[in-house]
DNA sequence: CAGAGCATGTAAGAAGTTACATGATTGT
DNA sequence: ACAATCATGTAACTTCTTACATGCTCTG
């Protein structure tokens, strides 16, 4: 059997998003990515429509055309293979577990080469907008998620405060 | 006068590699993205020597001929110009607060469409693939930011299991 | 009636990935 | 002698970004 590729982020957390609500339009989809307070889901149209069609291809997901009257609207569904792949790049254990991408993490080791107080204005900055960041408001499960990470971020943000204090 | 625009997370990092080490090769710096804990630092040549050639273009680094006998090296170190991009780089306080990408993050809110068993599998091989996770070796900076990033995730994660346990 | 949001997409260009090509040096 | 590592890059391809183009619907 011909083994398709895994899929990428992008497009696991698509077909999770489709799951979820069991029907959505690529516009809603890419709305879902833009309203994420991280800058890594950008949801532009130019990623997210390519792709759509890129996994109704592969026979991932199927489209409806709900257009009512003259205003188009066209919902993707997931296929049973959809379902499938959506499973295993929920569970796949490697990726879970990749440390990811973590602007302030990349920069902590290299704050030695500024000023003490640069560094200081950094963090305080940061724990600023760690708190004031928005937590999604379409998802309960996606709430509680957000506000325990933050938790623990704001917790670390303390930490490394009195470390570089 | 023209405003360059602002460095990549990758551009970034690598000045950051060049000003510790005060001057490198594109391919111990690629070596350096590579050995990082994140995928998101394949530290793959084909972007390496590509992103070096225009950061020399753009005058932020330059290079020096370090070959000897028959062994080419060519090293790269920063300018001026370099080392005033890396502060903003560093000090950049919307970059740095941005909650970037975390593959484990991402799927936590779509848990609940696996069985609790399947959950709980992947949020034990995280676990333990985290705890096994090597620090980087060759900075001490990096050494300790790791530990305490680590210690973090476990405490983080043995949380999740209580939700989800 | 104007502007924001819904809804579809495409085009040009930037940047990254995998794989290849070449050759010297070092360790076993 | 052989493999791994050092060291330089390039070529084809994929994917994402920014910007554009179009038109409907709802709210003030």
């Amino acid at each position: 059997m011909l083994s398709t590729p895994p899929l990428t982020e992008l497009e696991g957390a698509a077909l999770a998003l489709i799951k979820r609500e069991t029907a959505l339009t690529a516009y809603e989809i890419k709305e879902g990515f833009r309203r994420s307070p991280s800058s890594y889901w950008s949801g532009s149209a130019g990623a997210v429509y390519p792709m759509m069609k890129r996994l109704e291809g592969a026979g991932l997901v199927v489209s409806l055309d709900e257009s009512n009257s003259r205003r188009p609207r066209k919902v993707f569904r997931l296929t049973n293979g959809g379902e499938a792949a959506l499973r295993s790049w929920l569970i796949d254990e490697e990726r879970a577990a990749d440390a990811g991408y973590d602007p302030l993490r990349t920069r902590l080791p290299f704050l030695v080469h500024v000023e003490r107080r640069a560094a200081r204005e950094l963090l305080d900055s940061v724990e600023a907008r760690t708190r004031e960041m928005p937590a999604p408001s379409e998802d309960r499960h996606a709430a509680l998620v957000h506000e325990s990470w933050r938790v623990m971020r704001l917790a670390w943000i303390a930490e490394l405060k009195c470390q570089f204090g």
